[in-house]
Formats: structure tokens, C-alpha cells, sequence
DNA sequence: ATCAGAATTGGGAGCGCTTCCAATTTTTGA
DNA sequence: TCAAAAATTGGAAGCGCTCCCAATTCTGAT
């Protein structure tokens, strides 16, 4: 294998200096098109690819973005909403020239949010995604923004928003639409299986929800409020301690799809019909919610969007830094998907 | 914010040369303890961190590795494997030092191909890490390592094994278990939903099931192959097909889990009870197995581990170029687990 | 023709690090 | 005690690219 060519042969080739080459391999002005053909055919020729770390060097920014996934130690949460979000963010970087860098970290260790702050510190990346719980580390967010490391919170809650761009969808709205659907099928009492502490968006969505409860005049008796993890074991759990009383809600409203997916085996297990018996509905829309039995009700969230949405803003406010960017919607449409695990409350 | 410091600025505060400090950052040897604790010392006061790109340039290796993934475009084909997959290169990585890059690429697409080999020519990845189908395209295989670059291939098959390094199970005694376990349990007449073509692994499955059954008397005519894509969707369109006959098998044997949970799907809305009317298998043993209903027998996968394996493999590879490689097992434990999806065949 | 101004090219200085090699110091063995 | 070997340091040359700035060529309006 003989050694890779550099810019240097090209421009030997091609027959003009190193800076003419430049120009051309980054598109710049001021080149005439027979030049530019010349260096073209000879980077052609010579199979010649430009060397990524060397450009990064010598120019300063490295095109790479980082990721930041909150993976607890053995669960696997929510793998369908982390997969669609990376692809969608996969293949807009792709389109927008850069490449994404997938990174891990546990919410729970505190060292964990020590090395985020490094990644923003490195200079490694343009920019990072923050997702949640992490996106609504205020502090956390408030030192990458200090560190003058460009930054898309995705899902995060309002104060988050605040601080840095952000992409998601109306939680609260969403949750409201969720409660009206159910209050319209004649549901008074219910459950709720929110999700980890700190995750704000869920958290609204559980407001929204009771926003459309009092609506409806009622109050907050009416709801029985858990807090589960977005696994579907904590569903699981969670819901042979909500179904097995005397007293059950008619429609129990999960955080997450996965969740509900085991709240959906629990209430088989328990022999329950559902939505006979009882309601039960996911958030998400991943493809946990086609695969159950009772395909679920949910709310559609575009999470590939979310993604592919959350790079183009982060891009837009890289190559735009000081100017009036290009503003990128934040907010992202939902909808609410009806499927077989909800019906009309046949006490009502 | 003022400008980060450099090694430059290590090697002034703590009195040395840049090169000791490099020396130092790099666990070099030869530096006394006093002078290393020194250097230690600088570093921590600056708050001094590597400029990794800089760092690429002049040593050669960029200590990252790019996991390639096969992502049909509209189609999310088995992400808690991807995702699986993905986490256990993380973790692999992240304690090895070194960084993983995804990268998608549709099978369908050929310019795909091509730009697979662009990563491997580039040099800009210290290695690559090829999954199914990608691991099995011969051509590809020996393009990336004509150019050099170091290689590992997840779930290859035989030919694929032949020529680079790999990590992966026995698919073909995973097959062989189900089958002896579904015959055994009485079965005689069975549907098999196979995966993609040219993924070679899958067929290994059938290769073994078939073997199994041989073992027991049986010849092909006891058992009807359909092709399917992996995906749920793909299992709820062949098992209408299959399980709509009159003479329907008392078994069916799917791919992958996500097939499996199609096909279960689609046994529910022909009003089918399983296992009492039919057996249903899957593979892979991802959350989708625990999460349907009823939860599916299948073969479990240490997916997260064969990540992990696979980057281990890949820098023990790296960092031992030419010498004797401290052999990392390639084949991977697998078992089969068995759920509520299957029982004896009540016709037996 | 003539010349200001624009467009196009090239020269060369780094970007921050690793690494070869030479210089210096320390250790070892008779 | 002293030379030879080993351990420790430093000097300096790049790695391959971008980008500032100066040099050159080309416009078009006088």
C-alpha cells in the first residue's frame, strides 16, 4: 500500500499552489472553473481524500457534534426513542457534513456530568445535543453555555428553554390532549405512571393531563399519580400496585410506551380485558406501541424529527455565530394516535 | 472565555520540556516520579486538556472506530439489536480509550458500499466494525482490508470468518437447540421466516434448524421457508400467509424477535390461541421478546457483549499490528429461553 | 491606451502535538 | 574510582491542512 496522497500532490498535479487546492476541496470563491476542473480531475485521479484530522487542526472546528444519551447501568430504557433520535440526527449530520459522536452517560453518577462538561470543554466538538434528563441539568447547561460550547437541549422543560435552543414537542398540550380524549370517553378516575425525576417534559405532560381533568371539573382526587422509570419492568410493577386494588382507575396514562407495554401485561396477567376493563395509554408512538396486545393509544411524537431538527438547529447557530440565525422551529407537531387500548368507560 | 491552554503552557508552568510533558500525558516511560507528579500537577492547575485533532495529526491514529450500520430508509429494522450493539461498543470503547463513531448506510444502496470504503481509505478511523448484511459482503470485506484498515465483523458468516477477524455466536447450534427443543416438544410440520438475503448468519439458523429436524427423521417437505426483512411488519404480512391455510404448521420459527412479534400479532387477530394452536419462536432474546404477549421462546444473544467484543477484538488488533494478538474468543455463548410462546403439539 | 479596482493565484506562517535523535545525568560493574 | 551502559531530558522537525497577505492578472470605464 503505498502512503495516501496529500494536498501537496494534488496541487503538483494539478499544477497550482497548495491554497488553490484548498479553495477548491472547501469550495471557496475566486477560483476560475478551468482551474477548479484541473484540481478536480486531479483529486480524481489520485484518489486523493483530505485528511480530516489535519483540516481540523489547522482550522479549528472538527465538523463533529456530540450526542449525549443517558444510559442507566443495566436498563436499556426507552432503546426505540435513543435509536430514532440518533438516526434522525445520524442523517442530518450526514446531509449537513458533519459526523455525530454518540455519547454515554449515567444520570445518576455525578462524575458523568463532569465529563460532559469536558467533552464541551475540549474543543473536540462544534456542539453538543443534550437529551433527558440531561437537557434539564440547568447547571450543567449553564456551564457548557459558559465554556462557549454551541448546545440543542432536546425535550427540555421550560426553564432549559430558557437558557439554550432547544427542540421538542408541546407536552403540556400533549398531555391535555390525552386527558380530553379520555374525559370525552367518559373517564373520572385515573392513574398516571410518570417517568424519573428531573425529566421536565414528562412532567408536563402529567400537567397538561390534569389541566384537562379540572376542565372537566375535576380535581386531583381523581388521579392517582406513580413515579416509574420508563422501563417496561417499572410498568410492570407499577401497575399490579395500581390494578390490583379494589377501587382500580378506568384509565391508566403512561409516561412512555414502554411503560404502558407493562402495564398491558400486568392488567393480562391480572385477567383484566383491556379496554374492556380498563384504558391504558403510552406516549412516544415507538414501535413498542403496534407490537402489544391491544395495539396502544399514544401520542405520535416525530422523534427521527427530533433529531434530524435538533442538529439542523445546532448547525444553524455554529456557521451562523454572531448573526441573526436562521431560525429553526423549536417546536415539533404531535398527535394523538387512537388505537385499541382505549375505549368509552362503560361505567359512565 | 480566554484561549485554552496548550502543552506549551503545561511545559512552561511545570518547568520541563513539551516533550516530557507529552511524555507524561501518554504514560511514557522514562520520566522520574518527581517530574511526572509535576507535570501532573501543571495540568490539573490549567485545567489543561489534549487537543485531540492535533494530537491525530502528528501521531497517525485517531483512536476513533466507526461501527457501521445497515439502515434501510424508511424501515427502523431491529433497533434494540442496533442499539444493543451500539452500547456495548460504547462502553468497550469508552474504557479502552477510544472513541466510536456510527455510521448508517442503506444495503440497497450501492453508492453505500462505496463510501464504506471511503471510511476505511480515509484513515481518518483506526478501525471498522462491520455488521450484517455489510459483514458478509465478500467484496467489501476485502476491499477495507486491501487498504490496511484493521476489522471486525459481527454476526459474519463462514466465508466472511475466513477473512477477517469476527465476533458473533453459533448460529447454526442456536438453530440446531430450537429445532431439537420444537421437535422434541412433538412438533413435526413447521413455517420458518427467514431474514434478509445474503445475510448469512440468519442462514445458519434455518441451516441448523433444518439439521435438527433432519435428526429426527424429517425431510424439508416438514417445513416451509418464506423470506421475510426482519421487521414486524414483514412478520404480521408472512404469518397471515402462512398461518391462513388450512393445513397450517403447528410451529412457526422466525429470524429474529421482531418477526416473531408480528407473527404472534397476526395469530391474535386469526383468533388463534398460542402455544395451544401454534408455536411461535423468535431470536435474538431482545426486550421485544418480554414485552409481547405471550412473551416469546426464543435464543438469547448477548448482544451488548458482542459490541464489546467486537471493539475489543478490534484493539487488540490495533495495537498489536504484526505481533502475536492476544486472541479474543470470537464465538460468543448464546442459550435458548423459553416463554410462554411455545408448548407441546397437542395434535403429537 | 490607461489605470483603478476587482478577481485570481501563490507564499509562508502556523494549528498543537508526537517522535526521532542527540545531549545530559544517573546508575552499574569491575 | 572510572568507564560503559542505562535512564532521563530537551531540541527540533514535521504531521497535512487553512488562512492571512502579498503578488499577479484581468476587467471595464475613462
Amino acid at each position: 500500500m503505498t502512503k495516501k496522497p496529500t494536498i501537496d500532490d494534488v496541487a503538483a498535479r494539478a499544477g497550482v499552489a497548495r491554497t488553490t487546492v484548498s479553495r477548491v476541496l472547501n469550495n471557496g470563491p475566486n477560483v476560475r472553473d478551468e482551474v477548479r476542473d484541473k484540481v478536480r480531475t486531479a483529486v480524481a485521479e489520485l484518489g486523493y481524500q483530505v485528511n480530516a484530522q489535519a483540516r481540523h487542526l489547522a482550522s479549528g472546528s472538527s465538523r463533529q457534534i456530540a450526542l449525549i444519551h443517558a444510559t442507566d447501568t443495566e436498563a436499556e430504557p426507552n432503546s426505540y426513542y435513543h435509536s430514532g433520535l440518533e438516526l434522525g440526527a445520524l442523517r442530518a449530520c450526514a446531509e449537513k457534513g458533519y459526523t455525530l459522536v454518540t455519547h454515554t452517560a449515567n444520570p445518576v453518577k455525578e462524575e458523568d456530568d463532569r465529563r460532559i462538561i469536558d467533552l464541551a470543554r475540549g474543543g473536540q466538538y462544534d456542539g453538543l445535543i443534550l437529551t433527558p434528563p440531561y437537557s434539564d441539568r440547568l447547571d450543567l447547561v449553564r456551564a457548557i453555555i459558559g465554556h462557549g460550547c454551541p448546545l440543542v437541549c432536546v425535550s427540555a422543560g421550560p426553564e432549559s428553554q430558557q437558557l439554550a435552543p432547544w427542540v421538542g414537542i408541546d407536552d403540556r398540550a400533549a398531555g391535555e390532549a390525552l386527558g380530553t380524549l379520555l374525559t370525552e370517553l367518559g373517564h373520572r378516575h385515573f392513574a398516571y405512571i410518570d417517568g424519573i425525576e428531573g425529566h421536565i417534559s414528562a412532567g408536563m405532560r402529567l400537567q397538561g393531563f390534569t389541566d384537562a381533568l379540572e376542565k372537566t371539573g375535576l380535581d386531583s382526587t381523581a388521579i392517582r399519580v406513580v413515579r416509574g422509570n420508563f422501563t417496561f419492568k417499572s410498568g410492570v410493577e407499577l401497575a399490579a400496585d395500581i390494578l390490583g386494588v379494589q377501587d382500580r382507575p378506568t384509565a391508566l396514562v403512561c409516561a412512555n410506551d414502554d411503560m404502558a407495554a407493562g402495564a398491558l401485561l400486568t392488567a393480562h396477567t391480572l385477567g383484566l380485558q383491556i379496554p374492556a376493563d380498563i384504558s391504558i395509554t403510552g406516549f412516544d408512538d415507538t414501535p413498542v406501541s403496534e407490537i402489544v396486545w391491544p395495539p396502544l393509544t399514544t401520542v405520535h411524537q416525530p422523534i427521527r424529527q427530533l433529531g434530524a431538527r435538533a442538529v439542523e438547529q445546532l448547525v444553524g447557530g455554529i456557521q451562523s455565530a454572531g448573526e441573526p440565525r436562521a431560525s429553526v422551529d423549536s417546536y415539533v407537531a404531535f398527535w394523538v394516535v387512537e388505537r385499541l387500548s382505549t375505549a368509552a368507560n362503560r361505567n359512565s
